[in-house]
DNA sequence: GCAAATTAATGATTTATTCAAG
DNA sequence: CTTGAATAAATCATTAATTTGC
């Protein structure tokens, strides 16, 4: 089944340095070409290169140790750009109110209007927006799975009215036989993009890609 | 302890209304007690206003039973043809082969690269090529542990150089006690975008953001 | 009081599962 | 049945909160 004609043994050696940082320790890997290499290639004879694809990655990680000199001082202004979100107490509320009114899962939609209005308030990318609602939901209902285990559906007292949740499953309870509940295959933009694809051409496509955004949800 | 964020209660009033009427409810989560200079905070002036949310987003989803009447058309603009990728031969081919050659989850630039050369051969994006990578990892992964089962590492006469793993974990051949191997924190861009996002404005941020790409090990 | 060491939270990625188109 | 697409679970990694020794 497999082509698999080529048998590239470079297995390891491929994925280390990747580096566009011209890591100094270019272990092996030879030149690392020019790193804008495809654009020619044009729609000639369209020959794959796969030597093409054979580019840095970032560099080896230096996990521990790290010696951290300097570290703050001039940087903490505005996240320099390489840590990570650091929420402010309005986003956080902001985000819990959101979540707490229902939302879930919010498409591409959403969190591009959520991370704009947050973006008051500071530094903030839709990536965050996404991956807070992924964690907190995660961590909502791991947290009531430890401590639940007896009040899942209030035994008694007003139950009344406990049906507020419409239809909209987001009431503030996830059950756990919600588990595998219909899809709404909703879908969220999701795109892949890279520091210049400007660069590389690409008609006008923007350079980016959404989501199809599945008309209907079934 | 953590500060514990406000719990705001109005849980049940939503979700299912984005669109609809507007709260207007402001939230003043300001004060909390800065407990650490927080720094940032932005410029704390503006006031959060819910209303700025409350948007169509293509409209009301009709989650259940939905009688979804059209609710497409008008906006199918991008995929007009199918919904999920058809991927052609010479594709799969050339994903195969990085595949083969040791690639498991490119990055951000490399699933781009990917794709402009995929595109060669026929309507692809992003998504799709790392979508399988994931789906082709995974099912290449349970699909050996199905059949392996006994051949995990030829069981027979010397093993003596069976750890030939290094690190590379990319041979082809993914030892299940490989699950826990030492991540490479490896980013890869994405982006959550919507249609014109860049009506609403946000300053020269080109309307999309990238994935920090650790800049380097530290 | 303060800064290194420890711990608790939580942001960011990867892997496993599930759904459903074809 | 195969596999593209999407979500949930598990995991890693970094930051803040807290503790501890001075």
């Amino acid at each position: 089944m497999r082509p698999l004609r080529l048998h590239h043994v470079h297995d390891h050696l491929a994925r280390g340095l990747w580096g566009e940082h011209e890591p100094s320790l270019t272990l092996g890997c030879k030149r690392l070409r020019p790193l804008v290499p495809k654009l020619d290639s044009g729609d000639s004879g369209a020959v794959f290169d796969l030597k093409s694809f054979i580019k840095p990655e970032s560099g080896p990680r230096l996990i521990a140790g790290c010696t951290n000199e300097k570290l703050d001082s001039a940087q903490m202004e505005t996240h320099p750009g390489g840590t990570r979100w650091n929420p402010t107490q309005e986003q956080i509320g902001i985000l819990e109110m959101l979540y707490g009114s229902g939302m879930r899962t919010p498409n591409a939609q959403q969190i591009e209007q959520i991370t704009i209005q947050l973006r008051k308030y500071g530094k903030i990318e839709g990536k965050n927006v996404f991956y807070w609602f992924q964690n907190h939901k995660a961590r909502e209902r791991q947290k009531q799975k430890r401590n639940g285990l007896g009040l899942k559906h209030s035994p008694r007292t007003r139950t009344a009215f406990t049906t507020i949740t419409l239809d909209t499953r987001g009431g503030e309870v996830e059950r756990e036989d919600d588990s595998h509940y219909k899809r709404k295959c909703r879908s969220w933009g999701i795109e892949f993009f890279e520091e210049d694809s400007r660069l590389y051409g690409e008609g006008g496509n923007k350079t980016l890609e959404l989501f199809p955004l599945h008309p209907e949800g079934r």
